[in-house]
DNA sequence: AAGTGTTACTATCAATTTGAAACGAACAAT
DNA sequence: ATTGTTCGTTTCAAATTGATAGTAACACTT
């Protein structure tokens, strides 16, 4: 999962893919964006093998995804609560479910709605400055060099 | 990678990650957006080894992101085109990069512009009824019941 | 006091996946 | 005839995954 150089690779794609590319920690996340917090919380909601559990909740806490705060001291016992850095990543967890809503849409799927203007919420990717939807518009790419 | 029941699992994200949970499709979308298409382009832009790769392409064909195009009857050659489908992962590439952007973000990256006002590219996910970025207003989430 | 339950793991090990390296097939170019 | 290109497949070792069971440290119940 950890590539060799991904911290300096120039996309920044890849170096987020290093820490979060792959199923189970999207899927934490999700979860902890839910309200989840606990190890057992985590691993029935899942269905995940503690094993694996274990290291991805250790992953997201080294990358500052996650922090550990000891709710009781006896018995020592841990909970994983966002960080900033998770709470960004919400952003992302949308557009994920907006793809799959458009795209694996069918059956009953799970909805949000804005709690005050009880709307059912459409995420959107924009362009802050323009404020053109992504992808509609030409786009030129540049590449830093590497020296 | 193909989990058991995502197909009808309530959740638009585990539906979406079934098909593209790991970081190499990830990466192919990034390279097919970036106008690659073909087996050794793909390779040598990734460095991943050619059985995965022929894995993971197949599964993105299959799965209807991409599509097989013969550019050439003898020898066969295929290459490998974004589907409607593929072109509509730009937003979440789009938003992966901006959380790298903001927490990952140190030495060169990768920059996008717009092409017709110049100015850089900052992608944020909003609701497009309400016009809030995602993850500023409280919000109500509904789960199906399950009959 | 003994047994049961809860929580957060670790240990063990088989099965799956990954990835490196070499090879192949079908041609085109020199 | 030889070399190069493209798109793979074959083979096999190494790493990862995941299922199952066990453990440590308690609280709670009887």
């Amino acid at each position: 999962m950890d590539n060799k150089n991904t911290g300096n690779d120039p996309c920044p794609i890849a170096r987020t893919l290093a820490l979060v590319g792959d199923t189970w920690s999207i899927l934490i996340l999700r979860d902890a964006h839910a309200g989840l917090t606990r190890f057992d919380q985590f691993r029935k909601s899942l269905g995940i093998a503690p094993t694996i559990l274990t290291r991805r909740l250790a992953t997201l806490t080294e990358e500052g995804l996650l922090e550990k705060r000891r709710y009781s001291e006896h018995p020592p016992r841990e909970e994983y609560l966002l960080t900033a850095a998770g709470r960004d990543f919400l952003p992302v967890l949308f557009m994920i479910a907006a793809w799959g809503r458009q795209h694996r849409g069918g059956g009953k799927l799970v909805q949000f709605f804005d709690a005050e203007t009880g709307t059912e919420i459409k995420a959107v990717a924009v362009d802050e400055v323009t404020g053109a939807k992504i992808g509609t518009r030409p786009m030129r790419m540049v590449t830093p060099d590497e020296n």
